[in-house]
Formats: structure tokens, sequence, C-alpha cells
DNA sequence: AACAAAGTTGATTTATATGGAAACTTTTGA
DNA sequence: TCAAAAGTTTCCATATAAATCAACTTTGTT
């Protein structure tokens, strides 16, 4: 997958990124950043449901879903909504923070 | 809105919103907070596109949609899409981050 | 091994987020 | 003041997230 050129001594993940999955801005990159995000939101899920020693179909109860909808969230964790998001860990009872962060400037969308 | 007896000298803002609004995990309560958190989104959106000097025809031009795309993003704001708002910041070139706390525990879904 | 509990998957339905087009309203600057 | 630019709204189509059900696989536990 890496290490191309043998005279390299070091690369940082940044730069093996660039030069195996595309600069970020190409559709690629874009691609497998948002997947990768996607999927530690869905890895979170389950650690966080874990922490309150809840199964699947125990927090699908909380929610009002069935198990398998758990799951998918999970794992298949393709695109998710907010309220989904907000919903899973409410139920959780952890807290969701969301920033946006521009230069200097941050905002909370607590 | 608020202030129904009259001896009381000062009141938090939570309590204010348990007593007009229900408490917290009562179905009217979460409909206002989650339609609050849309709203700072939509906001948001609007702010930093502001700060980067762009119109809403300027910023849809930038990810492929149409402004009134970009206004219903900025007022409508009822639910969207993770993918949504990556997009749309992106394209503003400002960070999203994402963070879910648990106690004492944090998960950076960054 | 073997049974139950937990988790996954696939097919399907329903609800709704995304998006365009066009007409409309508001804001702004000459 | 009025024309153009910016933003909003409505109606509509399409794509897809949310969800169920049932069958299946994996993971413990005795």
């Amino acid at each position: 997958m890496a290490a191309k050129n043998r005279k390299m001594k070091m690369m940082t993940l940044d730069q093996m990124k660039d030069q195996d999955l595309g600069k970020v801005g190409t559709p690629e990159r874009d691609t497998y950043e948002f997947d990768l995000r996607m999927e530690i939101l869905g890895d979170t899920i389950k650690s966080v449901r874990k922490e309150r020693n809840l199964t699947q179909e125990e927090l699908g109860k909380l929610i009002g879903v069935q198990k398998s909808q758990i799951s998918k969230l999970e794992r298949n964790t393709k695109n998710v909504t907010v309220e989904t998001i907000l919903k899973v860990f409410q139920a959780l009872e952890a807290n969701v923070r969301f920033r946006v962060e521009m230069n200097d400037v941050e905002f909370e969308v607590a």
C-alpha cells in the first residue's frame, strides 16, 4: 500500500494519505475522509453502549427501534442525520458537542 | 412567557426551560432542544459564509447546488445529514469537530 | 458440543432530506 | 426611486436514511 521510494526515510501519515488516496479536495480523498469519520462515529456508538453495559436490543428499546437498526448504525455506517445521532447519544446519556472552527473563530453548535 | 410566581427572586435559564418547556427527556423539551441546535447550525452556516464574503449563490456554486438550497440549509433547518454538514463547511474551508462526552471519557469523532 | 444470547445481513417499506425551477420578497447601491 | 442583486418560498421529483422482519452468523457459557 505505501513506501514506493526506497530512499525516503520518513513519511508523515498525511503525506502517505496524500500519495495513496489523493490530495484533500479530490473526490476519492473526500470519500475516504468521510467514510473514516462515519466509521469512527459507528465505533463511538458501540464503545459508549458497551460502557453503559447495554446490548443492542436494550439500546434499541430505549430509543424505540429494533436491534438490527442499532447494528446498522454501528457498522453499516453510511450517512446519518443529526437527529439520529442526538437520539442515540441522548439515550446513552452522553453529551454531543459540535464545533465549527474557521481560522481563529470558533462556533459552538452545542 | 415566564415569571409565574412573584415571590421568586431568581431563576436560572435551565429552571425556566424546565418550567416552560418541560423537563429534559420529555418529547416537547427534546423537540425544543433539537430545534434550537438546528437553528444554531443554520446560523453558523450563514455566519461563516458571511465571514468568507460569499453570497448564497456563490457558496452553492462551490458545492454544486442552487442558492435556494443554501437558503434552506440556513433558515429552514430541520434535520440534516452529516454529509451535508461536512460538504458545506468544507466548501467554506472551516473545520468541523464532533465530540462525544460521557462522564469523564471523551470520544473525538473528528 | 450445543444452546441461548447477541449481533449481522438482506429484502423491503416508509419517511424525509436533498435538490431544481421559478416566482416571489427583501436588501442595497447608484 | 427603482433596478439589480441577494435571499426566500412553494411546488415538485428523486434519492436515500430510517426502520422492520425474519433468517442467518457469531459469541459466549455450561
